[in-house]
DNA sequence: CGAGAATAGTTTTTT
DNA sequence: ACTATTCTCG
């Protein structure tokens, strides 16, 4: 047994996997066999050391890979592994409060809200105390709110160190917004942690318990866990110690979300006993992918070394390229994907799709690439983007299932009460909003005491509502009572369809003109049956447990491996992913380094790190593209390359070819899009590497750091060659106007300007009379946007 | 009360 | 550009 687990691990690995008494800090670069590390020493623990499945808790950063992890360990030890405890720790303590959160007062049956839902509630705690949500932002409110929770403070103690006026006024919401969640029984995703946190320190009989029980506590991603997260954990592992942590500094992307990287310093004070392991074989990139990110990261002043190395060969270069605009970006990436996949003569295809992800920084850039991809005829898949349960028609059927459980839930009630129309307006809801409030309970006590049992007879006197209102509300009621009355009495399944049918919802939707009547059936039915998963357990638990799922469990968990699909993703999503080959698009100042980090070191060096997960997520080709401009709401602008691009070393980049190419003579190669769809993938039109290289005239720039990365013929050429390579159909005229007058300068001048100093021209557009041009300064000027009748530029050269 | 129009704000990343 | 919220009118 012993050998088989620790067989195909190296020296360090092995080391890590065999420290199993005592505290243990694993530093884990990328691609250096993590995720195996912890499953053999999950393995390890049970078949070598004899440790029961009950008694090991593993939490990680996704469910998916909670999933992996947990099917990796059933190759090695199928009968324990259904008796770890394995998932997120928002799952973890989600089972916690569950079974002992009546220890600190929390209902059995509370509900999880999710962001959105804590924004409702927010906006109500404001218009209670009447704070004006023009002035504060209740997402800004939010966000300190769930900072504040982040390090395990509640409104009191956030209230004892009001540090500023905002401070204070989101004291005040926090407080507001406690006493609502809890008369809803509802918790949210940092209550989750929160709530865990005080159960354990508090209820000392729980603490006990738990902690007896997790002889073994490991936590993947360390590095972006909070505080509450890593308190939780200390807690639990503090009678037996064997608390293993597995992360990586360099890959911290989550501080926005309140993740502290100084959790690995907390952990290094709290055991200073603690083994440290470093692992730092890379068993994924090429030599060369390895370089440049190394490269990359070394830039950032605040980090641990580490010297990454592997035994992989030094593979291809790395590949730069630039398209003029958003959409010819899309163009290069969806070429170079054909030619990677498409099989030549005799030759099979070098990839297939699924090897292959674009990583962007926002969701917003995987537009270009879908209509790309649909244009070429290459399937595709986003991941994340609108999520599942965050759909509209989704939540509308989720908040009638969370008030049969939990009528309090007053963010649900509100959701549905008048879904379908039936005649309560916002009068009746302010009204019934002050009516709780007054009685501190929840809206649908307000409802029951408001709307006397039809049965007791008499007339509706119903108080401060019209008859009309009152029967209305009286008709809401009834219906909830009544699918109330139903759960015990059916499954799951048939329970959704009697929400849908007596609710009106059903009707509602297919009555409806709203063209996408049928996606939103279609999307209920999608969600019928996710629930059928849960059919096997009665119907209220069934209908908990599958709530419960719907409120942890993201889509882009269950996204499967699809190999046939190219995939679209975030920087973000990408963490723990590999793919043969990767394009980052959008290697922009402004992009990556995303506008709002800009002005922070801090978060630079998290952009940069950023850009090191994207860049160490390739296996054997990385190509990083940019384009020259981009649109943005609606307008667009010049970008400048990244500036993470100027750390990559030129060696490793794939040269342009040494023979000045041919300006690109062809008509692009692009066919209607409804032609291509129906493509076979094997014989879509793309253009050859050699064509591709002519026709992106940027490909394989390199920069110096003292030099600005462009010269200008490069972008001159670019912009010529990008708009002859864009396709003919779609084009959005009013972006590009023709003007009859001919400025004095074009895109790619060098300029001189009388404070700026020189710059160059980036581009050139009509404005009224004039033409607003813009222009790089060199001498750190930055990028200005000037009329040229105004400012006076000198042209030079 | 509800429907449609006007307007403001948004978008970094997600358990 | 796109959506969500607020305003205005029947």
């Amino acid at each position: 047994m012993t050998p088989d687990i620790l067989s195909d691990l190296n020296e360090r690995q092995r080391e890590a996997v065999e420290a199993i008494d005592g505290p243990l800090l694993i530093v884990a670069g990328p691609g250096s066999g993590k995720t195996r590390l912890i499953t053999a020493r999950i393995a390890y623990l049970l078949n070598v050391v004899g440790v029961s499945p009950g008694r090991i808790a593993a939490v990680t950063f996704t469910n998916k890979a909670a999933r992996e992890m947990r099917a990796r360990v059933e190759s090695i030890a199928s009968y324990q592994a259904p008796r770890l405890s394995m998932g997120t720790f928002h799952a973890f303590c989600a089972r916690a409060l569950r079974q002992d959160g009546e220890a600190i007062g929390l209902d059995r049956n509370f509900g999880i809200y999710d962001d959105s839902d804590q924004l409702d509630v927010v906006k109500r705690g404001m218009g209670e105390l009447e704070i004006d949500t023009k002035q504060f932002s209740p997402r800004a409110i939010l966000s300190s709110i769930s900072g504040a929770k982040s390090q395990l403070l509640t409104a009191d103690g956030f209230r004892m160190r009001t540090a500023s006026y905002f401070d204070e006024v989101v004291g005040r919401v926090y407080e507001r917004y406690e006493i609502l969640m809890a008369r809803s029984d509802a918790v949210d995703f940092d209550d989750l942690l929160l709530k865990t946190y005080f159960l354990l320190s508090q209820r000392d009989a729980v603490a006990d318990k738990y902690q007896d029980r997790f002889v073994h506590f490991m936590i993947d991603e360390f590095q972006d866990t909070n505080v509450a997260q890593y308190a939780i954990a200390r807690l639990i592992a503090q009678k037996h110690r064997n608390l293993c942590v597995v992360g990586d500094p360099d890959q911290s992307i989550y501080s926005w979300r309140n993740a502290d990287i100084r959790n690995i310093l907390s952990f290094q004070n709290d055991f200073p006993d603690a083994r440290i392991v470093a692992l730092e074989q890379n068993y994924r990139s090429t030599q060369t992918i390895l370089d440049a990110a190394s490269r990359l990261i070394s830039a950032n002043s605040q980090r641990v070394e580490k010297e990454l190395f592997t035994d992989n060969g030094e593979g291809v270069p790395i590949e730069m390229a630039e398209g003029y605009d958003e959409e010819e970006e899309a163009q290069f990436v969806l070429r170079e994907v054909g030619s990677l996949t498409r099989a030549t003569a005799g030759k099979s295809a070098q990839y297939r799709l699924g090897d292959i992800a674009v990583m962007y920084r926002v969701n917003a850039q995987s537009r270009a690439l879908e209509e790309s991809c649909l244009r070429y005829g290459v399937p595709y898949q986003v991941v994340g983007g609108m999520k599942f349960y965050q759909r509209q028609e989704v939540k509308d059927l989720a908040a009638y299932l969370k008030l049969i459980t939990n009528p309090h839930d007053d963010v649900s009630l509100l959701r549905v009460v008048n879904l379908p129309r039936r005649g309560i307006g916002q009068r009746t809801l302010d009204e019934l909003r002050r009516l709780a409030r007054d009685s501190e309970i929840s809206m649908f006590d307000a409802i029951l005491n408001a709307t006397p049992d039809a049965s007791l007879g008499g007339p509706l006197v119903s108080g401060p509502f019209t008859a009309r209102a009152a029967r209305a509300l009286g008709d809401f009621r009834e219906i909830i009572l009544n699918l109330q009355g139903e759960v015990e009495s059916c499954n799951l399944v048939e329970l959704i369809d009697k929400v849908m049918d007596r609710s009106g919802y059903r009707k509602h939707i297919s009555e409806s003109n709203d063209e996408r009547a049928d996606e939103r059936l279609d999307n209920i039915n999608e969600f019928k049956n996710a629930a059928r998963d849960y059919l096997d357990l009665p119907t209220p638990e069934g209908l908990n447990a599958f709530m419960e799922n719907v409120a942890l469990v993201s889509d882009v968990d269950s996204m499967e491996d699809r190999p046939d699909f190219l995939t679209l993703i975030t920087l973000h999503q990408a963490k723990g992913l590999e793919y043969p080959v990767v394009f980052m698009v959008g290697m922009e100042d402004g992009l990556l380094p995303h506008s709002r980090s800009l002005d922070d070191p801090a978060s630079l060096e998290e952009e940069r790190r950023l850009c090191y997960v994207g860049m160490t997520r390739a296996k054997e080709r990385l190509y990083l593209v940019r384009a020259f401009r981009r649109g943005f709401r609606g307008g667009s602008g010049p970008n400048m390359p990244s500036r993470f691009l100027l750390d990559i070393p030129q060696e490793l980049v794939s040269r342009p070819d040494a023979t000045e190419p041919k300006p690109a003579e062809r008509t692009p190669r692009v066919e209607s899009p409804k032609r291509s769809r129906s493509t076979s993938m094997g014989s879509f039109p793309l253009a050859s590497p050699e064509e591709l290289r002519s026709e992106m005239r940027g490909g394989g720039f390199t920069f110096s750091r003292r030099s600005r990365p462009t010269t200008p013929a490069e972008f001159t050429s670019v912009r010529r060659s990008g708009r002859r390579a864009s396709p003919p159909t779609r084009r959005r005229g009013a972006r590009r106007p023709a003007s009859e007058a001919v400025p004095a300068v074009a895109t790619g001048d060098k300029v001189r300007h009388s404070t700026f100093g020189e710059g160059m021209v980036m581009s050139c557009e009509p404005s009224g009379s004039d033409f607003e041009v813009t222009v790089a300064f060199t001498d750190g000027g930055g990028v200005k946007r000037l009329l040229l009748g105004m400012a006076k530029l000198e042209k030079i050269e």
